[in-house]
DNA sequence: AAGCCGTGGCG
DNA sequence: TCGCCAAGGCT
């Protein structure tokens, strides 16, 4: 897949919108670093006044290591995740006895200080040393998935080789500093998780999100399975042969129980919408006696509202044939969801 | 690999 | 209001 376009919009819209920020008006690693480690999991608004203390108070990498722990670690209350900070001192005394003082210029070797994982050793390297490494953060996850597209999840094994392996492609080789910036600050100022402001975007004519409305569902994130709510309306229905079950089929949620006659409906039903259901599974002489509450029934991903109907149906009528009648002394023989358990015990017992 | 680590801003 | 999210890394 060609992807010159990519940096060809990428570049010029930096060079243009980019916020003028204290650590891009040097190459020094050290400061470089600082930034780097400052802004993991945290906004440059945040950030930044750390930032210049830090660069105030410790000059160089030299004064940092000599630092007590204490005194670093007031120097970044307020700003969390403070193993950042103990690593921080813990890397610079790394930088002073392990390589004479001197940030090292392989990502290797960048990664193998303490707080320095490969977002952050990929930062510095093509940042400082114009290494082509690409960066991969929320950011880059963010804009690749909505220009290209891409619904594998981001906080899965393959997720995160995929989007490392489409950054690789990416990168510009000539400005590999730039390049990961300039996609970082896309995703920051533009590109942004909720109310995208896609008319600023110079990818917006090739987004693919933006063309098929899919920008609200990427990135995709599997650890948090976005909540589906369903609306079920369960019937029981007593004759003088038993209550109707009937067994779930297909690619859903329990599959292979038994339950009530199911008809799930878009919204929550009202009688009015459930007459009307019950009419396209046999015309006329429906009578609804009665309504229970609502039952919200919470699955890992779906919340499920639930109505339970007692009805009767009609006179001469054709029962469906996966339904089938079951004694109330042999409904307890079937597997049926807890759901559906909790109803049966309360409808016969109240 | 999945859980943990903090705080502030946002809709 | 409250859950999501933010220039991730460590264990």
């Amino acid at each position: 897949m060609s992807t010159a376009w990519f940096n060809r919009a990428l570049l010029p819209w930096y060079r243009e919108h980019k916020r003028a920020l204290p650590w891009r008006e040097t190459r020094d690693p050290y400061r470089i670093w600082l930034s780097e480690v400052i802004l993991q999991q945290t906004r440059v608004d945040q950030g930044l006044a750390y930032w210049l203390r830090f660069v105030e108070r410790y000059p160089t990498v030299a004064h940092l290591a000599k630092a007590p722990e204490d005194a670093v670690l007031k120097l970044w209350q307020g700003l969390g995740y403070y193993s950042r900070a103990r690593n921080l001192r813990t890397a610079a005394q790394q930088v002073v006895n392990d390589h004479g003082g001197v940030f090292p210029a392989d990502y290797a070797r960048l990664k193998g200080l303490k707080g320095v994982g490969e977002y952050t050793a990929a930062a510095i390297g093509s940042i400082a040393f114009g290494l082509v490494e690409p960066v991969v953060d929320g950011n880059v996850y963010r804009v690749l998935a909505r220009v290209f597209g891409i619904a594998t999840p981001i906080d899965s094994t393959e997720g995160r080789k995929e989007f490392r392996a489409l950054a690789a492609t990416l990168i510009d080789h000539q400005h590999p500093g730039d390049h990961n910036q300039a996609v970082m600050e896309l995703g920051a100022t533009v590109c942004t998780p909720r109310n995208p402001r896609c008319g600023d975007c110079p990818f917006a004519p090739r987004c693919i999100a933006r063309g098929t409305g899919r920008i609200a569902e990427l990135p995709v994130k599997a650890g948090k399975a976005t909540v589906r709510v369903r609306h079920f309306n369960y019937l029981h229905i007593r004759t003088a042969k038993g209550t109707y079950l009937q067994k779930r089929t297909g690619k859903d949620i329990w599959q292979g129980l038994y339950e009530l006659p199911l008809i799930e409906t878009e919204r929550a039903a009202s009688k009015v919408l459930l007459s009307r259901s019950l009419d396209k599974l046999a015309p006329g002489g429906w009578i609804i006696e009665k309504r229970s509450g609502t039952v919200v029934h919470l699955l890992s991903h779906q919340r499920i509202e639930t109505i339970f109907w007692e009805v009767v149906p009609p006179k001469r009528w054709k029962v469906p044939k996966e339904w089938l009648a079951v004694t109330s002394n042999m409904l307890n023989a079937f597997a049926v969801p807890r759901l559906i358990e909790r109803y049966l015990n309360g409808a016969v017992t109240g």
